[in-house]
DNA sequence: CGGTTGTTTGAGGACGTTCAAGTACTGTGG
DNA sequence: CCACAGTACTTGAACGTCCTCAAACAACCG
């Protein structure tokens, strides 16, 4: 399913168009395209040449990394206002990981050599995707600590904090658990498990609505970062 | 140990600073300085505001991460030509990770605030460090790739591909075993044990210098990825 | 040369995976 | 609206990987 047009006003409002002139926009915009798409989708693959940048308007994407004989991984999760892979198109190098739609998506697919003219002809453009990817960055690291330092009924509750972005205690999760399993780096069997043990940690599960009782617990049970 | 001027002319080569207009480089470095530091200095903590940019102009230097009661993780190593932890600089939010002189190390230290300024003023800096940020990215995308689908010999048979720049298979470890353990996820122990597995597969290592007798194998066993 | 620190090896145990059932959803057609 | 199929999720038991603890050994440094 492809719009134009229509579609394409929509995504001036994006963060990461938002504050751009005018001007700029139009060449960005110029050869992109807007696609809606279903759950399961493959946009790219490990290893092609990168030719779009992807920006997620609505909905919501994963970055999966496969090897042989070892199954998937995914390596982080995206939502609105994101634009994802953008270090391929910036260096001109493969993808590292590929692409996946986890939830009915809009996005929006800007050709990477567009993308690459305007970050050299723009530098407020350059400026927003500068901040884009320090973002992006500290999210990766944040992972690798929890990793690192962390067992499976830690790392779901670390990730559960980070989801409750109004920190209210609810969160509704936005993909299917064996994803989530895979994002947290175990299997499905030992999602359920860390969320066993996580009831005693007052997390109350229902579905993909989930209710943190005690937030304050949970992020001692974790050692949660306060840093954002 | 602070020195300017002598050492300051040496930091205009650099690969961040070497392609940028003259006038854009005194600007960056009219309040920086350079330090040589010794192995085990810790520049700064997890928590701090971002006060520099650090560029490692030679040696180097390791983000580390620390969580209570679970010790300390290394998130990756960074040498010559490297600039750590841009990202807390860029957004001004605090450190989310330490850091730590690995090899003695001559650094330049960039003041948080000229950095944020000239990445405003100047788009060719702006160009330098996104490319900076996006090969950074990569590597931490690849680190996960390792850790969310890679057992412990297999992680350090990728990690001494990686380190194997000219492809010769020589490679000598610049950070002692017990660091190399922490920045692979593992115990020194493990460690010890996933260098006697990689011996049957043509690994031999002598203190820290390792060769790689058969390079393919090796590519083999972890499920190597081409993609840089 | 002795103390300190780093590395290896072994034994036992914890955590997480695998395999195998069983239970609960979800959506579809009758 | 219910029956049913297919899928997702949970639970249990056995296994494997990696960690912990402990000791021996090697390397480094004053």
């Amino acid at each position: 399913m492809t719009t134009r047009e229509g579609g394409l006003a929509a995504a001036r409002v994006t963060p990461l168009l938002a504050g751009l002139p005018a001007r700029v926009v139009d060449l960005l915009l110029a050869h992109a395209v807007i696609q809606v798409l279903p759950a399961g989708t493959r946009l790219f693959e490990q290893g092609e040449s990168a030719t779009h940048l992807h920006v997620v308007l609505a909905g919501r994407v994963g970055l999966v990394a496969e090897a042989e004989d070892r199954g998937e991984a995914v390596i982080e999760f995206f939502t609105t206002g994101d634009s994802i892979i953008a270090p391929a198109v910036i260096l001109d190098l493969p993808y590292l990981v590929g692409g996946r739609v986890v939830e009915e998506s809009r996005l929006l697919l800007v050709p990477a050599a567009d993308v690459r003219h305007l970050l050299d002809a723009d530098s407020a453009f350059a400026r927003t995707m500068l901040r884009e990817l320090a973002r992006h960055w500290r999210l990766l690291v944040r992972q690798l600590k929890d990793l690192k330092l962390r067992g499976t009924s830690e790392r779901l509750a670390s990730y559960l904090l980070m989801q409750d972005r109004q920190a209210d205690g609810r969160v509704r999760l936005r993909e299917e658990r064996k994803l989530l399993a895979q994002r947290l780096a175990m299997t499905p069997e030992s999602l359920s498990r860390a969320f066993a043990t996580l009831r005693d940690h007052g997390v109350t599960a229902t579905g993909r609505d989930i209710v943190l009782a005690d937030v304050e617990r949970l992020r001692r049970h974790c050692g949660f970062d306060e840093i954002r």
